[in-house]
This record gives structure tokens, sequence and C-alpha cells, in this order.
DNA sequence: GCAAATTAATGATTTATTCAAG
DNA sequence: CTTGAATAAATCATTAATTTGC
């Protein structure tokens, strides 16, 4: 059996830095075909697999907004002081400053009273706190852009597809799945709804014809396609 | 346009932060003042409006009990068996036949087994230093891995395969994976610094190993993407 | 200086949550 | 309401740093 490569990936520092570097220049969540590259580029400093870069981007992502948390948490933890004090101040004998333990029955008590005096003091809303493409994806957006912000791309990073699927691994993985077992479709119509346009996150694009042809003849098509 | 606004509330990491403290400490159906208050506060650190306050601690709320009664379902369902195997200790009839999901039992005893036989892995990486035999060893992981596989069950014997990757929705991707990397590099390429390549947030994608990797096409777009 | 012991980092898996399509 | 897709969070496991006693 072959000696080697029976333990965890080891990024060399080459590897380490030129994923930093990625990583500090804006990638996040790349998709599969960005994987895909992004290791074979790799792999020239050492053995590598699709699976390490994706778990490194996982990871160090994750890690990234559990500091910032933490830090954040610190910040915060003083004016929470503050606005404990701001609070009594608004009702200082009100229920909600209650010590948790008695939360559930004081919501029991004023349940019924209050979201009726909620309600109606809110009639004139829409009722619309759903059903958007955007949610926690958009928070921790929001969480990495405090961390790596470059300039003015606030909005873009708001952007989300607002019907559609979070471009993502998922459909990259069919693609390549499509390679081997079976051709469901013609590459050429891919059935998939198509919706990020100016989201740019993914080439839906059977993995083959990546090296044969341009892909962003295809995009613009499926661009104007959509939206 | 001026940015969003035009779409639903995204809280802030602080907002939510602080909105998930007044609720730990007890807050549950602010009434319409506190509200006014909340939001006064936590409009320093974005776009809010006192609908959202008022959304956001609705479903809070009714997301936590919403766990908590699963967790006690659960619990419940817990003791239950546990009488019902004591009950089945006292008067033991056919204990020994006794039709269990498998899986309960089955699952949770992994843990992986040990390998030490690798630290030798790095003899040849050297750190510091590259460039060379590179390659071949991503074979024997497809190998492995190729065992282990889904839709049979005759594998439940191979679980937890010595060397690693566990079952899991997680293996199937990664082999798709496995096809690209391509460790086998072709003689002539040059690892270029590459760190630009895959983020380049110019929409019009220079690029210097172009020959090799038609990336330009495809990361054009996406590059700027996740940043 | 040196390993054994301990701790910190981080790669790899599993679990929980979220959204929205059926 | 259920379910699939996506992925963030939590967790497990191993490797690297480091501390420690000699």
């Amino acid at each position: 059996m072959s000696p080697v490569a029976a333990t965890r990936w080891c990024p060399t520092p080459e590897q380490l830095m030129i994923l930093e570097e990625m990583y500090r220049s804006g990638i996040r969540t790349p998709n599969a075909v960005q994987i895909q590259q992004i290791t074979a580029h790799l792999a020239f400093y050492g053995r590598i697999e699709g699976k390490n870069v994706f778990y490194w981007f996982q990871n160090h992502k994750a890690r990234d907004r559990q500091k910032l948390r933490k830090k954040l948490a610190k910040q915060l933890h003083q004016q929470q002081h503050h606005l404990q004090l701001q609070l009594q101040q608004i009702q200082p004998k009100s229920m909600s400053m209650m010590p948790q333990p008695l939360s559930n029955i004081i919501d029991h008590h004023n349940h019924y009273q209050h979201h009726h005096n909620h309600h109606r003091s809110y009639d004139h809303m829409s009722f619309g706190c759903c059903s958007q493409g955007i949610g926690v994806e958009a928070q921790s957006k929001v969480l990495s852009e405090h961390y790596c912000n470059k300039s003015g791309h606030e909005d873009m990073l708001m952007q989300r597809p607002i019907t559609g699927q979070n471009t993502s691994y998922g459909r990259d993985w069919m693609m390549m799945m499509d390679m081997g077992p079976r051709p469901s479709y013609p590459s050429s119509s891919v059935p998939v709804p198509y919706c990020n346009m100016m989201m740019m996150n993914s080439p839906k694009i059977p993995l083959k014809t990546l090296e044969l042809f341009p892909i962003s003849s295809i995009n613009s098509k499926q661009d104007s396609s959509k939206l």
C-alpha cells in the first residue's frame, strides 16, 4: 500500500499563503469550478484535494466569524450595562425586565393582551416579513464584510438572487456528476432556474466544457434570460 | 440607487446581538413604548423600524417555544423507552429478539482508529519547498472512498474505514471533487505565483496562466461574487 | 538540549437551521 | 406541512507549538 496520504492534509506554506491571499481578496465560498481550479494550482506545491480547499474556506470563514463575534460581544458587553440601565428608565417596573426564570409565567400572563395591543398598533404594517432570499446568509455576509471590508462593495454584498437559490456548491456538484453517470440532459439546456445573473457566482456549465470554450457567452445568455 | 431599503430588514450583527441579549434577559413582548425605545437604540447600528423589532420578538419567541417543545418531546420519548426496558427486565419474555431501529445503536460508535504510520508523509513535502512529486497520492484516497458507498448496505461492515472518511453526505461530492484536482500537472506548467488569478475583481480578467486554465471566462464574474 | 506532557490550531465530520418548492 | 438544498455552527480528531522535568 502507498506509504503516504493516510493522514489529513497539511498545507504547505505556499499553499497556505495562496489560500490566505485569496481569502483576503474576498473569496469566501468558492464554487465547484473555482475549487477545482484552486486545487489544480495548489497541487503544484504539494498534495491537495478539492475537499481540502473546500474545507479550508469553510473553516476559515467560520473561524473568522467566530473571532469577530467574540470581539463584538466583548464590545457590546459594556454597552449592555448601559442599555439595561436605559431600559430600566423606560419602564422601571416593567415585567419585561424580570430575570429569565419568570419569563414563561410572565409571558403567559400578558401574551394575549400584548399581542392584541400590538397587533392593533401596527395594523397598517405590511406583513411581509418573509419569503425573500435574504436571511442568515446576509447576516453572515455583514459579518464578513466587517472583517475584510474592501471598499464600497456593500451593495453587492447584500445582493442575493432575490428569488433564486443561493449560488452554491449544490448545483455544481450535480453538474460534475453529470460527467459520469448519466447525461440527463444535453449540456446546452440546463434545467436549473437561473436567477443569479448579476450575482455572478455560479457557472452553471457542465464541467466538461470548461476546457473547451469560454463560458461567458453562455452566461450572458442566461443572464438575459432571467430577471 | 440608494443601497437597498427596498428589501426586508436584515439585522446587523450588533442589532442582532442586542436583541438576543434583551431576549435572554427576559423581554418577550415589548410594548409600544419599549419598541420605540429599542428601535431608537438599534437605529444607531443600521436601518430599522419598529415593526422589525416587533416581529423579531414575535418570531423569536415562537421559535424558542418550538425548540423547547421538541426537546421535551424527545426527553419524554426517551423516558418511556427506558421505562419499557425496565419493565421488560422485570418480566423477561422474548427480549432477545426485540426488533429495534438498529441505526440508533449502530450509529454513534464511530471514532476512527488511529494511524500512526504517517507522519512520514511530510518527508517529501519539505515545508519550504515545492515542486515535486505530487500527483500520485490521490489515487489511494479515491480507492478507499470507493468502498464505502451509499446504496449498498453491505457497506455497514465497512463503516468507519480505518483511514478515514466517515460515511455521510459529504463524501459523495467529495468524490466528485476528486475528479478534478488532477494533481498531474502538465510538465510544462509553471506555478505562476498566482494568488490573484482567482479573485481579480476586475470584470475583465487579465491573467497569465490563461493558456493552462480557462479560468478567465468563469472567474470574471464569480470572483467578485463573494467578496 | 530532549522528549514526554500539555495546550493551541486547524483539518474533517456531523448536526441544526433556514428558505422555499412541492 | 413536508422536504430538499445549502451552509453555518458545533463538534470531533490530529497535528503543531509550547511547556515542563530531567
